[in-house]
This record gives structure tokens, C-alpha cells and sequence, in this order.
DNA sequence: CATTTGCTTTGATATGGATCAACACAGAGG
DNA sequence: CCTCTGTGTTGATCCATATCAAAGCAAATG
């Protein structure tokens, strides 16, 4: 499939600029940090785009030229071995920002789950505003220390939890960012693939699709129309998590 | 045993303070931000202090008071799980930085492998030169985002690569930062013990002795006296870390 | 010097999750 | 309506790594 291409946006995205003082996600996200007058300076720069899904908005090893903050939809970042081997690093959900560099290059690959909205930021402009607002600058750094602890949470996850605990800490994972961004966290929307669960969570589809159906026979949790998983037994996914 | 209690460092460590404009490893940090001024201000506010092998620093959900920067050995950061199961996520050396905290609780607890020097920084005067400093600011950014970079790289490690493919990529990444701290990267010094090797790969003791074995039998590396590795065959480990 | 203590290595066995294979199911396209 | 295609589920078997057990070895202790 062809990558969505953000220098052409009309193409396979279509543009439309929308004012970032209505931006409903405003309060969650980078631009928390600002005021009018910093806002509007940030608005400049900023184009808005919407991605259909399975597209790539970068590749890891591109040059970084942009930053980015979804708005709506959901994206997930990976990185790859050379013989096909994936592990998704993280899924990223209205809210949330990415585009992080090392050396100027992307240090993994971004692609869209379902629809999505993104807003772009172009760096070297990015960097500019940072100088002339450390507040931004601040916010990122925040922004920054909060995914690292995210990060090590997910190493403690892949290095050692059972399967089990795994899709339950998962399901924990997305009720609680659902509540974060104001919306229900149960029953919990899962918008991913079992095999990008699989490639998250260092699994196969198959152990996903199993566990998922041992939690319903053990009434922890029922699958519902639309990518929806209720959970019935809080008390019991939650302990789950925790490797109870 | 009793943690390293950083209030009284009389007891378990000495404070000697030194000049950070003589700091061995200044160029490699956060201080390499620095110009002489600014550099006198962060002089003011560091302790450097000596710590023995396997003392606690700080613990997860620690008020987070402090920042450090290793100068000199080895220290491993890590979180556990209720029954006792434990994640090493990082293993830091001279030159690099701890203590980024989220809702100003430590995310982690820190530990030394051995006797290592490091130099503690009240956060609360921290963050006054960060905002006197916004070079100090970006610097941390920076750090933070080479951190998060490397936690990918982790959880691609954990996820998807074998146990091979783990202790490969474990003697290459200690060579290149032997390499980037100024030392030489073969043989490649190893100060962990087994079990703390297991705890960051997501392995256990008995799969990282064989697996070490195995290595040597395979004529890809030599173990050394004084917890040393003499890679043999620069090829072969290179190549198996990525998973070729 | 003998003893204890804490690693590390090695061996035997077990098992959680991978792999291989088949089928079910829903939406898309002809 | 039927077929095709992608995704998810379920079953049978396998294997990489865990677990359980014991022994080796070196540094610390008395």
C-alpha cells in the first residue's frame, strides 16, 4: 500500500485548516502549555490532515521534519527487525504527540489504526517557537518524561508478565487513557487488530485471540459488537494486571 | 540491607566536593550544556557522594527531591512486581542522567551494581536553572528523548528477540557505550552479575549462563577474568544482535 | 584451615506460548 | 448470489526457555 504523503496532502489526505482555540483535545496535549497569543503563533504552522487507516505518516530512519499531535483516531508506532519481526512500541490516541528524534531521524515508524486526524507541526519551526517559549519547551519535556515512564512500564510488561497478565494490563491500559481523554473506559474500545495486540504485547495472534477467550469463559470481561470489550469483573482484570 | 541513605552521607557515603569544572565526564552529560557561569550555579547546588555496591539510591513512588548524574561505575534502575518478579530497565554508567520523575514520584528505583560515584542535584534548584538556563532545559529534552529512543530499542529486544539475540544485542550495546564514554569496547567490560543480565533481558539466570556458554562454544566470544568478554567474532555478534 | 555464603554452571524435566493447520465468518466485488 | 480475501478462532503438536535440582568455585568469615 502506499504511504500517505504529507507533501501532497490533497492526494491521499485531504487539508483542512481548523483554528487550534476550538481544537477539542487542546487542553490534553502540547498546547495546554500556551497562551492566546502563543497559541495563534502555533496555529500558524500547523496544517491538519486526515489519514485513512493502515497508511504510514513516517517511516523509522526518515528524516524528522515534523512533529505531530493526533487529534482523532488512533495511530500505532513500531519498529522492525530485518526479517519482518515487529514490536509495536505504542499506540497513540487523540491527544497524544509524537515525532521525537535522534539525530534528526525518526527512531520508528508511525502508521494509522483506524481514520485518523493529525495535526503536523514542521520542526525547525517547532524548535524556533521552543526558544521563544520555554513553556512549550517545558511541555515537551513533561511530555517526554511521562512516555518514558509509560516505556518502562511497558518493558516490565514484555519482560515479565504472563500472557494473561499481559492482555489484562493492556485493557487496564485503554480504560484508563480513555478516561483521560473524558471518554467511557467501560466498555473499553479496542480499535486494533489481534495481530497488532500481538505485535504490542511481544505475542502471537493466536495466544491474543485465546486469552481473550479464556477471560470471557472465566467471566472476567465480554466481547461486544464494534470492537468493544466490557469488563465485568474489575476487581479481577485489574489484579490481573498487576500479576496477582 | 540498609539503603544508601543520601540525607547522611556521613554514614554509608562520603561527600567530597569537586570542582565540576575538573568533572571527568562533564563533556558527556547535561553539564556539557553549560558555559563557566552557569556551570559555577550548578556547582553550587551538587553533592557528589561514594556509594558502595548494591545500594538503594531511591526507591519507586519516592518523593522525587533529587537528580543524578553518574560519574563514575554503574547503576541499575528497575520496577517490580508485587510477588517479587523485577524488570531491570536501564543500567547507567558515567556520563549518564537519573531521576526524571512523573507527579514528582521516581517511576523506578535505582541501585548501585558496584562502587559507583554520583553527583546529586536538588531538584527544586533544578528547576530554577532550568528556567534561568533554557540551554540546560533543551540539553535534558535532549537526554530524554535519547532515553525513550533506547527504551524502544528495549522493547523490540523483549518482545521479539531471542535469548541469543538478547545477550548479543546486550554485549553490543555495553561496547558502544564503553566506546562513546571514551573506552575501549574490546574486551567489553561486564560488572552485572547474571541475575541482574537476566532481569533486563527477560531472561532468567540459569538461560543467560547457558546462552554465554553457548557463545564461547561457538567460538563467537571469550570470557575473561575480572568480568570481562573478549568478543571474538565482531561479525557473528553483530549480526545475531540485529537478528540476522 | 575449615566453613559458610553467594554466585555461576550444568543437568534433567516441565510448560507456556509458538507454530502449523484447518475452519469460521463477515465484508467486498463481481 | 457466489467467490474471494482478510481477520479471527480453535485444535494438535512442538520447542525455547522456565523450573527444579545439584554441584563447582571463589571470596568472606571465624
Amino acid at each position: 500500500m502506499p504511504p500517505f504523503d504529507l507533501a501532497r496532502p490533497g492526494k491521499s489526505g485531504a487539508v483542512d485548516i481548523h483554528p487550534c482555540g476550538a481544537c477539542p483535545v487542546r487542553a490534553l496535549t502540547v498546547c495546554a502549555a500556551l497562551e492566546e497569543e502563543e497559541l495563534s503563533r502555533l496555529a500558524d504552522i500547523v496544517h491538519t490532515h486526515r489519514v485513512e487507516g493502515n497508511q504510514t505518516i513516517f517511516s523509522e530512519g526518515d528524516t524528522a521534519a515534523n512533529m505531530f499531535n493526533v487529534t482523532a483516531g488512533s495511530v500505532k508506532i513500531y519498529k522492525l527487525l530485518p526479517d519482518g519481526r515487529r514490536q509495536i512500541t505504542g499506540f497513540l490516541f487523540s491527544g497524544d504527540f509524537m515525532g521525537l528524534a535522534v539525530n534528526d531521524r525518526y527512531a520508528y515508524s508511525a502508521e494509522t489504526v483506524a481514520t485518523t486526524s493529525i495535526c503536523r507541526f514542521p520542526r525547525r519551526k517547532m524548535d524556533q517557537l521552543m526558544d521563544e517559549f520555554p513553556k512549550l519547551q517545558r511541555r515537551l519535556f513533561r511530555l517526554a518524561s511521562n512516555e518514558l515512564a509509560a516505556a518502562q512500564d511497558q518493558m516490565l510488561l514484555l519482560g515479565r508478565k504472563t500472557a494473561k497478565e499481559k492482555i489484562a494490563s493492556f485493557l487496564v491500559m485503554l480504560a484508563q487513557r480513555a478516561v483521560r481523554r473524558g471518554q467511557r473506559d467501560n466498555p473499553v474500545h479496542v480499535p486494533m487488530s489481534r495481530a497488532d495486540i500481538a505485535d504490542y504485547l511481544g505475542l502471537t495472534t493466536e495466544t491474543v485471540s485465546r486469552t481473550f477467550t479464556q477471560l470471557k469463559s472465566s467471566g472476567a470481561i465480554r466481547l461486544l459488537e464494534g470492537s468493544k470489550v466490557q469488563i465485568t469483573d474489575t476487581g479481577k482484570v485489574y489484579e490481573m494486571a498487576e500479576g496477582g
